[in-house]
RNA sequence: UCAGAUGGUUGGGCCAUUGCUCUGCCCUUUCGAGGGCGGAGAGGAAAGUCCGGGCUCCAUAAAGCAGGAUGCUGGAUAACGUCCAGCGAGGGUGACCUCAGGGAAAGUGUCACAGAAAAUAACCGCCAGAAUUUAUUCUGGUAAGGGUGAAAAGGUGCGGUAAGAGCGCACCGCAUUCUUGGCGACAAGAAUGGCAAGGUAAACCCCAUCCGGAGCAAGACCAAAUAGAAACAGCGUGGGCCUCGCUUUGGGCUGCUGUUUGGGUAGGUUGCAUGAGGUGUCUGGUAACAGGCAUCCUAGAUGAAUAAUGGCUCCCCGUUAAGGGGACAGAACCCGGCUUAUAGACCAUCUGAUAUU
């Protein structure tokens, strides 16, 4: 399915003030509903990586990492149309890339059941 | 063979799957874009942002002050705090390395303290003479020895002397003058003088040379929404205010709607990848470098692409195996440098030691 980069600083803001926070070991993802709301729905994602990650090949590395473990998701599974931003920890670099996979679809399941709860 | 010195190169390789950015050609197009086949896609430091320049804007008659930088000589360069070739000082057996290397007789500051004394001198001493209580005192000469200090007023030796002293001599150092060599820093030699007066200028300072300011978030262009400004047209001539002593009429301002204009925010385009370019070769030069010829086009992102994953192989650790590891590190307008980080591998030249011939 097809995806939109974040871009503005604004909505990576807002995802942390208002959105919905799933932490998992290696990463943590924050959704929210889009604000304005977009003409047409489609999820948007947004991946940041903090200066406590390393220095800037360690950053680059694990930003490249975590979108190619989103890209695979994105291919096999759909999310719902909100803005979704995933914060890196350290395990992005270490992990093995099975288990980053892995992390990355938990923290979608579980968004999706508290999602539901809430209804 | 071992131990070093200097300069340079390299910074693992291949395959598959899935992706990203830019771009050439072709096709489709609802002109937004989509599809197909190709091509290109991080570094020696891309880093620190410490110097110098290009480029852009601002300012600008010129010069100076202030402030900052540099500091042996000659050269290279667009320029430099860089580089090359030399000089001097220091270190190393040596190859070679290191140096922020102008001025302390322009002035100011500072150097605790110690010491007899920081420059006329003399504490302990040494020597001569005199006195007497015969181991002390006084007078004179002296600065070799002692101790203090950052520094005691040239050093060493010989002569000399009562003891000593550049008092005399030799060598060394220093200063002045001259000669020779060198573009020059400077070097060598000769003569003369018996001898300047501590350090600190990465303390202020003086001297010489150089420097306008800000930076691609520079700058240029396109340009929503909202608010406000101006111009024109229309509506309303109703209300308010001003002009008049008051009223009426008239005029001006204020209102609403529309169009246009300029400024310009969000956003976008550009600046932006052909350059003081690379490679090879020839010529000049000790060299840095300069010139000629041939040839190549080699990242261009903007919440930021240049990769992710798997396999084979290479190297290292590990007795084997299992297993683990492969440095430092990511372009952001572009160049020339500097500084700092960097596992390992390789090449060339040279030095010392040992062995053999």
């Amino acid at each position: 399915m097809t995806v939109v980069c974040i871009k503005k600083r604004k909505d990576f803001v807002r995802a942390t003030h208002y959105g919905t926070k799933i932490i998992a070991k290696s990463l943590i993802l924050q959704a929210v509903e889009p604000f304005p709301p977009l003409s047409t729905p489609i999820p948007r994602i947004g991946i940041t990586v903090t200066k406590k990650i390393g220095n800037a090949v360690q950053r680059n590395r694990s930003r490249r990492r975590i979108r190619a473990a989103l890209h695979n998701y994105l291919k096999m599974n759909s999310v719902l149309p909100l803005d979704y931003v995933t914060v890196a920890r350290p395990g992005t670099l270490t992990d093995p890339f099975v288990e980053l996979e892995k992390t990355i679809a938990w923290v979608f399941k579980k968004h999706r059941k508290i999602l539901a709860e809430v209804l």
